[in-house]
DNA sequence: TATTAGCACTCTGTTGTATTGAGTGCTAAT
DNA sequence: ATTAGCACTCAATACAACAGAGTGCTAATA
């Protein structure tokens, strides 16, 4: 992004306005700017700096009469160069301790706490990705008994990520003969890379454990579900209705476009996996996101590692006008508890690749 | 609810006053009823009659020179006694079927497929809580090596509900040994309710098995942990911004309440957890609801069991101006399809207690 | 030369007023 | 018992007037 030099001055005119901006989300004018900050400059002044700013594109005005707005640029600006660092209060640290210290100790359940108290404490919409390997494999495989004729398969890959299939078997596999095909399964699966797992083989192989083709079948199929449901990358929000609090999404229009498309979990995908870049926070702003449907929202995201191949992002998305410092400051330091937190739990955290 | 008896010409009207109203949402007048039905009656005289129904109750009148609006009392009678039963499309049934048959295998998933065609289908938004039993128990518990220091206890309860959680546990501890913990673990727990297990004596009775109390203890812990995420009821949602197709939720301040209302999981709970009739298909309109919340909303909602002791809930939320006859229709039918491919996947559905 | 006071102009939003139209209730005629 | 007719009510719409916030430009000022 080329941004020409801006003098001291325009540094701060522009500061000022996107600051009024942020909270006041109405188009600010320059008496407004003249008086309420220190600048000790006329109006008619800040008008004329006003005028250049939006002539390079760091402002826009909704139409003539009206003061200016910051344009993505703008805030692109503000964001590296202008913007006040803050730490988050101590009320905001302390329910940010309370809901990820301690307690939880289910992986995609802490993640989702992680996700609500995100949304809860920055109000606007947490987006979360389960933690996702890129080679996939699967750790364990278990066949469960539960009733006569009914077995549960869990599966577990090397993410943490469990999943499980209710089955039909036959009225004659007892629990001991279960555990046995559990044995076998382990065996020849566990280890093995998602893609990789030829399943006639192993349907073949069957009667290597005593057991006829056909009463392995419906285990097998089992399996493949298991994988299937396991490729899946889940994601998921938290603080949808936050929107509402903000004026650009007052009418009923945008909020449906909004929240509709929070429900397209292809679009939230899209979202999070966007984060590509090796920078801890990772900010898009408006039209920088390539996707049409957050062309005025802005989103923040993090990603956390888990071991080499594991990675999880989460973040939020809101308004363009959004409280940068604030959700930045929150954010870093969700992610550093989130971190502390799953070392205590499980070890092993590498933040970059 | 106390019916008067009604003139089949009162009831002709009044049918006619709903009829129109679910579907353009505008207050009916007279004139529009007289000359749309065949009813061969001037407006006067179908004036005379809205008047006496909205004295009896039936009707509301938003403001004096206003249409006739239904009261909750009004649709209740209407569904009682005035709506024409239909049968769903056929486009209807097959998204239905498409949605349901054959490829999914996992219960929970199921259940989120089966609420989300609801939602889809009905265009309302659906409500759904995962199969719970009142007496719930440990089926199964398993301790599943991961990595060196790393375990994964799942449980799985006779619901066929399965919890997992991570676990830290020392570093020489072997998956042979963790199998053993299983073993052990599994002989002292399996089938017993979960309020009724002995944390403290099966601590102790550790080193049955020649393991050392402390290298137990953080399984232990995971269990725990692991039956009280079982312990929560699990409930979901579908097609949020459907109520966006309503007018009455047209207004911000209305659809936030709704939206805000469904990210409350209790008051979800609450409103499943009242489909406590033995009717197959259970209506609450208004206030008929007995939670402030949703006092201007029409819950429909069914429940399915499996065996005995297993329950599920679901089905759909709207304004009172609710398709009555089509919503019925279709989750007659879902409902029908839920069965059958439930029954097909692990057999024993039972309608009623 | 940079700043600022002053002014004409633009545009939005609000307020007040008139009008329209859908709908009602009542009365008298059929 | 039904209906035509009419006066009345009320919300919604349209329109004009006005206020106010803000701009750009010009000329005066430090």
């Amino acid at each position: 992004m080329p941004f020409e030099r801006l003098s001291e001055r325009k540094k701060l005119i522009l500061r000022a306005i996107i600051d009024d901006y942020i909270h006041s989300a109405e188009p600010v004018g320059s008496r407004s700017i003249s008086k309420r900050h220190e600048l000790s400059l006329s109006s008619a002044t800040i008008r004329n700096e006003m005028a250049d700013l939006e002539e390079m594109g760091y402002l826009e005005q909704p139409h003539t009469s009206a003061g200016r707005v910051p344009s993505d640029k703008g805030y692109r600006f503000y964001v590296d160069q202008l913007m006040e660092p803050r730490i988050p209060s101590t009320e905001e640290m302390e329910s940010i301790r309370n809901a990820l210290e301690g307690t939880i100790s289910e992986l995609s359940q802490f993640i989702r706490n992680a996700s609500n108290v995100v949304s809860k404490v920055t109000r606007y919409t947490s987006l979360a990705s389960a933690p996702l390997s890129k080679k996939k494999s699967l750790k364990t495989v278990q066949v469960v008994y539960i009733d006569s004729g009914k077995a549960l398969v869990v599966g577990i890959t090397n993410t943490g990520m469990v999943k499980n299939v209710l089955v039909k078997v036959s009225n004659i596999l007892t629990p001991d003969m279960l555990l046995r095909v559990s044995n076998f399964l382990n065996e020849h699966l566990s280890g093995r890379t998602l893609d990789r797992i030829d399943f006639d083989l192993l349907k073949k192989s069957g009667d290597a454990i005593g057991l006829d083709y056909n009463l392995i079948t419906p285990i097998i199929k089992g399996v493949t579900d298991c994988i299937n449901l396991a490729d899946d990358s889940e994601v998921f929000f938290d603080g949808a209705t936050n929107i509402f609090n903000y004026p650009e999404f007052s009418d009923t229009v945008r909020a449906k476009e909004f929240l509709s498309m929070l429900d397209e979990k292809e679009v939230i995908q899209k979202i999070l996996f966007s984060d590509d870049s090796n920078r801890p926070i990772n900010i898009k702003i408006g039209r920088e996101n390539e996707f049409e449907e957050v062309k005025d929202c802005t989103v923040v995201l993090t990603s956390y590692r888990i071991g080499n191949s594991i990675k999880g992002t989460f973040g939020i998305i809101g308004p363009t006008r959004m409280e940068y410092s604030k959700v930045i400051s929150s954010i870093h330091y969700i992610r550093k508890k989130l971190d502390q937190e799953i070392r205590k739990l499980i070890g092993d955290i590498v933040d970059e690749e």
